[in-house]
DNA sequence: TCAATTCCCACGAAAACCCATTGAATCCCG
DNA sequence: CGGGATTCAATGGGTTTTCGTGGGAATTGA
């Protein structure tokens, strides 16, 4: 597998009174190399309160790792049933959303609802996706590292610095 | 794993009023080696009060080591966390920086603060990856042999002289 | 018709780009 | 071997472009 260009870094940005969201630069330059969509896909992520989101190309991909954890598990039927499980998770509850020329997205209620997300949203890059995050929501996490707290808080700082 | 080409060497280099610092060459000559990306990758020292350095292809690297371990000992959801986590400390809390045609960074600010970097890096070399310090943080640590800090000393006394 | 969505433009700050200078290292050729 | 010429690296400064963001006009649809 092994994706060439992987995501990375983070920034926060802005949701307006419209629910539009600008996708940082840095992470639209990634979905434009490994495709040439000018769309993410957005889903709920599995184990923290926060979104995860990648490139349509990328959802392709998933499907294939999941065909082959199926085949790899397989002849149990729990296995089964958990493969029709995560496939439905991974295609039914997920949304896709182009960004305009100016890179924002309009971040779907449903989405940004299971998401908790407010007026500020936190990208960050984790390599074959990114999540987004409502910044509060992060720091609360006793499973988030401290050092990637650090960072959170920098970024808060940074943006009511101005 | 085993690269090729190595980091080796050490230099003083100024970050000037815009933050803009030059990547030594002889660093740049083994990034442009590895690969073809005109990029560094920058991230907090785990150990050191330092930031660590590395080329894209590098990342890509590490990335695929922690995909491989998470294949062979998943289905525990300890290691499935612990996997979240390493992937966020690898990516999120790393930022990527392009360098011009001059060879120049713009140091960001995140990073800048991390690795208290004031008005002069020092670069060295250390193989796989390679390191930037505020000099003077260096001399201060006494996990650091006297032998690097002569080295650090002398780059200092050498452009002091200018 | 009114509300909501999509499209378009505008602005300020920041980043990327371009050019110029200096000093050091290297080359070249007698 | 020496010394002038040439190249390259590091750095300073100005200009252009991009990015994130707000707001208004146009369009859609109930």
């Amino acid at each position: 597998m092994a994706l060439e260009h992987l995501f990375q870094g983070s920034a926060l940005n802005a949701v307006d009174a419209k629910g539009r969201v600008s996708i940082p630069a840095f992470l639209r330059g990634v979905i434009e190399r490994r495709g040439d969509a000018r769309t993410i896909v957005l889903a709920k992520h599995e184990a923290f309160a926060c979104l995860s989101a990648y490139d349509p190309a990328y959802a392709a991909l998933k499907h294939a790792k999941l065909e082959r954890l199926l085949e790899k598990g397989e002849t149990s039927p729990d296995a089964e049933l958990e493969y029709q499980q995560r496939n439905l998770m991974a295609f039914a509850a997920t949304e896709e959303v182009p960004y305009d020329s100016s890179g924002r997205i309009l971040m779907p209620p449903m989405m940004r609802r299971k998401g908790q997300i407010g007026e500020i949203a936190l990208f960050l890059g984790t390599g074959e996706t990114f999540q987004i995050w409502n910044p509060d929501l992060l720091l609360k996490d006793p499973r988030i590292p401290e050092d990637l707290k650090d960072i959170a808080r920098f970024r808060l700082e940074e943006r009511g610095q101005q």
